[in-house]
DNA sequence: TCAATGATCCCCT
DNA sequence: GGGGATCATTGAA
């Protein structure tokens, strides 16, 4: 038996309810871990984005009603969302707030506390350890997580990815969001404070610079 | 600094 | 039912 570090308690459908930026900063410090036939893998979060959908958020996925792709935002709290991005990247939400209102918390960035080595062999072999779990689509990356978790119940403790509480409370700083071009203001990026796994900042950087 | 890359959704028939 | 802009990004240069 190795001295091997270990989540806290299942985190609750209640720990869900309520607006999302006041249960996004509260997901910081919990880990995401996934158990695979391969092996297990965690990532304790520090860095999310909350986006919400009731309608006062047009950077919402769930801004214009559900769709097939966004159903899933408006279903219970505490299922996985998870979208397609930029043609090649695959980003996980924590659906929050009350069934059939849409919101989301991002898992934007985390640092690898499980299964290192696992994490490694699905990145890029540059990636260093800070960087493994550090920018959206690195997290489900370095976790094993894509199209076929859509919708998963990470409150299950037999579900293979699952939201654990931390070990540990942790210092919350606040912010705008990143890379998105509608209500960028909103200051609903929580990072933990001074953590090295929190991604690099490019707040609603355009692809293609404005015609004349 | 910028190319890669494709699902999604709006809007027009 | 179909065309085309959009996009909550990353990695290499």
């Amino acid at each position: 038996m190795t001295d091997v570090p270990r989540p806290g308690q299942l985190v609750t459908h209640d720990e869900l309810l309520g607006r999302p930026e006041v249960v996004a900063p509260a997901l910081l410090g919990c880990w995401v871990v996934t158990e695979r036939p391969e092996g297990t893998t965690a990532v304790r979060l520090t860095e999310v984005e909350a986006y919400s959908g009731a309608g006062d958020d047009p950077a919402a996925h769930s801004h214009r009603g559900p769709t097939p792709r966004s159903a899933v935002m408006f279903g219970p709290p505490g299922h996985l969302y998870v979208y397609f991005s930029y043609g090649m990247h695959w980003c996980a939400n924590v659906v929050v707030g009350a069934e059939g209102e849409g919101s989301a918390v991002l898992l934007r960035a985390g640092e690898v506390v499980l299964g290192e080595e696992l994490a490694r062999g699905r990145r890029p072999a540059s990636a260093v350890h800070r960087d493994l779990a550090r920018g959206p689509a690195r997290l489900t990356a370095a976790l094993g997580i894509g199209p076929d978790d859509r919708d998963l119940l990470l409150l299950d403790p037999r579900s293979p990815v699952r939201l654990h509480r931390g070990t540990a409370p942790v210092a919350v700083t606040a912010g705008p969001r990143v890379g998105i071009t509608h209500a960028a203001e909103l200051p609903w990026r929580f990072t933990e404070t001074g953590a090295p796994t929190v991604s690099a900042f490019r707040a609603g950087v355009r692809r293609r610079p404005p015609a004349g």
